[in-house]
DNA sequence: ACTCCCAATTTGTTATGGCAGTTGGCTGCG
DNA sequence: CGCAGCCAACTGCCATAACAAATTGGGAGT
């Protein structure tokens, strides 16, 4: 190990690849609530020495998506109900304004790309695979506010979407998922329409949806 | 150096330190945009090795607040014009909503206090002390929205506002800034009078303001 | 059977050193 | 004088090891 490093490949650093590879885990929800990491634990997973694997880690937690007891311990975040709602609607904020003004943008093309994502997420829901449903969805907004041309604002919308992970989740398991995407297809009839408010609306319902099925 | 690891005082871990030291010097404006930093640089400064100089610097790129280049090259951000806009819009949403939040919260030593801050604002303007008016005016701020009850908000907020520390200090230098701050003042008359549109228009009027000074 | 306590193990933190890529300036040529 | 190419210093990345705190598990005592 010595001997060779390793250095740069054609992608990026060994953290990186940690990095990016936990930040889909935990934003598909493929890691459920409480589930602790340890240094040691990923490095050897990875096989990597601690220190990269620490500087992943240390960065999810940074943004959000992994939480740390006082004493260092790194493990997925369990959510309060007021917290789940808090990011929930920031959300709404967010994504209501990236729908927006994605909508003057949205080209046939895009509406096209959009119809076939859902029918992918159709796919998903009869298959039951919770952390597939995830990501399917995720494509789907993260498609439309591509369009926004807002970096910034995209990016804090994912990292909303990375503390929420684990949680959706746990929450997909409990609720039957029989529906297929109600709110998506308001948002494609709202965006060939041209009906912006119609388009905020169907957004914010979309978003604020699936906390009604709480226990805490 | 080995004998004394000096591993855990009253506060928090070594990196914690220069992590909170170097995060308020760049909300405050203290460092200029383009400014690198280097691990070794921070590291003598803090008089602790890279390992914690690192930690520090890669949770702050993380939050934004500094950029790396490809090779790992660390400094403080030089926003673009657009970048800076759409960080004042989220800006906008974020605070518009907190202080909404805050509004039926917000009784008469929550207003004596904003006018404490305020009038502090105004002795930093006639000091001509540029990280001073930065600091006390995102006082006004925070305070504020901590009626809000709603801590993932304003986190989020002052992210944006680590963001956009740097550049909004080179700003001030070339605004003439003689104004008090009359927006503020517009905030408080609307908590007065539980005016909520009143309030959320001097927010977002507040917060939009001072970007119509860029030549880029 | 339950509780308390101590020791072994686990785990996070930091310093250090070697390695590789990057940078910036300097030399030498046109 | 200007520019290309090269070299030395700088800088970041990672593995490793020593250390301290926390956790855990079992054993002793009641």
């Amino acid at each position: 190990m010595l001997v060779n490093p390793k250095p740069s490949e054609a992608g990026q650093s060994t953290h990186d690849k940690v990095y990016r590879t936990l930040r889909a885990r935990i934003m598909h929800g493929e890691i459920l609530p409480g589930k602790s990491l340890t240094l040691r634990g990923v490095g050897k997973e990875f096989d990597v020495s601690m220190t990269p694997a620490r500087e992943a880690m240390r960065r999810l937690v940074a943004e959000g998506a992994l939480s740390m007891s006082l004493s260092g311990r790194v493990s997925t975040p369990e959510l309060s109900n007021e917290r789940l709602e808090e990011l929930a609607a920031i959300r709404a904020l967010l994504e209501v304004e990236l729908a927006s003004r994605a909508l003057p943008r949205a080209h046939m093309a895009l509406i096209d790309r959009l119809q076939s994502i859902n029918s992918g997420i159709t796919e998903q829901v009869v298959k039951q695979d919770g952390a597939g449903y995830i990501r399917a969805n995720l494509e789907f907004h993260r498609t439309l506010y591509l369009r926004a041309q807002a970096p910034a604002m995209l990016a804090m919308a994912e990292t909303v979407w990375l503390q929420i992970g684990p949680t959706m989740r746990a929450l997909y398991s409990r609720m039957r998922r029989n529906e297929p995407p109600h709110n998506h297809r308001l948002i494609i009839a709202a965006l060939k329409a041209g009906d912006e408010p119609g388009l905020r609306l169907a957004v914010r319902m979309d978003v604020t949806h699936g906390l009604r099925h709480l226990a805490t």
